[in-house]
DNA sequence: GCATAATCAGAAACACGTTCCAGTTTTGTT
DNA sequence: AACAAAACTGGAACGTGTTTCTGATTATGC
């Protein structure tokens, strides 16, 4: 098992979207549009396969052919949710002082803006903690994202310099923690404030 | 069916349930060990609440009546399971040199035991990441038994010093570790072997 | 011992994820 | 342009969690 260059230039469309015909890109842009729709306003629950294939204006079979479950249609929401936000927070230099005011600068713009739409949150975070193994892939995917953000964030800037391995290690323990609080947060189970401390305790634990 | 200390030896009724009449606690008892065995035997699907209440020899009503829905059948089945677990690992002082090495060591047996039931624990593992709000006491047991686990391993043995602040971050932090990789275990995207190795990273990360 | 309330069994019904199918439209090839 | 393959539609249908209903059974107070 490997963990490879994650900051990856790489704009590239992997096999699950990059490819069709104009008309297939846009009824998969429109499915997603009306699963944030949907999830942004009543959660989980309210992503109902019906109602998504309704508002996206195709039929249902068309899509349970793009997205076999609505696992996997969540995760692929949440990945492209991720796909958007890591470029517009590492594009510049993060500030603070140390990494570990870095890492909480950008944990913490990460939480905020979830934390800006709670029901959105709720249910992508539910659809990741339920998935199986057939959504690996989708997983993976954020999982790289998760850490990729980490790392550029513990560094200042983006130096040219190969990742340690210590580097991915604390940055997957953070994404571990932070996926916890998240599901804590989402789940009722904590408060905002508790979430934001326990993540500044972590990082500063980690971090020495 | 399989194995370990989960089919029930204890007849007592803890807390969360203590009062009814004998005929009660039976049918709680039942209802328990036949999501045990459903559990044990095929996983999260294989809970099926018709399933459950026709081996526990009780109506489906009645089921309900015991427990609200499925997560809360299957999140009281994982309490009772480290209500168990707990005090076996705790009674006697813990192995190893450094704070480090002793938490590995009770880490790492809790995951050998869950191992040890791979479907019980995917069962139990879902249900425990998407429960709601409705489950938060439950849960909230489930933690405070974990960090109870943890603190103590730091410790090696059971002196009557307060517990810091500090040993219960760190507890914390690597209680959702262990919450992470148990899910990503569970779900097919990693190895126990991974996970091990996540664990030790992890814990020799936070504790120096 | 009996009246009353609580609980239970059994079964039907509903909701939503998922599958399947027959017919139609779009896309790609020759 | 004609044909074949793939994709799409609309809708029915199935499985399982959950709810609801009715009549029996059991527990409780007098």
């Amino acid at each position: 098992m490997t963990t490879n260059s994650l900051t990856s230039t790489t704009d590239r469309d992997n096999g699950d979207n990059g490819g069709g015909s104009a008309a297939q890109r846009d009824r998969r842009r429109r499915i997603l549009d009306a699963t944030y729709a949907l999830a942004s306003d009543g959660g989980f629950d309210a992503v109902q396969m019906r109602a998504v294939a309704e508002r996206a204006d195709v039929a249902l079979g068309t899509l349970y052919r793009y997205f076999p479950s609505k696992i996997h249609l969540l995760v692929s929401a949440l990945g492209r949710q991720f796909e958007e936000a890591v470029p517009r927070l590492t594009e510049r230099p993060i500030p603070g002082e140390t990494p570990a005011d870095r890492v909480l600068y950008v944990l913490k713009r990460m939480a905020r803006g979830m934390q800006g739409d709670p029901k959105l949150t709720e249910a992508l975070t539910r659809a990741f903690m339920f998935a199986d193994g057939t959504v690996s892939a989708e997983i993976h995917a954020v999982g790289m994202s998760m850490t990729s953000l980490v790392t550029h964030a513990m560094r200042g800037s983006d130096d040219g310099r190969e990742i340690t391995e210590e580097e991915i290690a604390v940055a997957r323990v953070l994404g571990d923690v932070w996926l916890s609080a998240l599901v804590a947060w989402v789940t009722g189970r904590s408060t905002a404030a508790e979430t934001a401390a326990h993540m500044e305790t972590a990082v500063r634990l980690v971090l020495h």
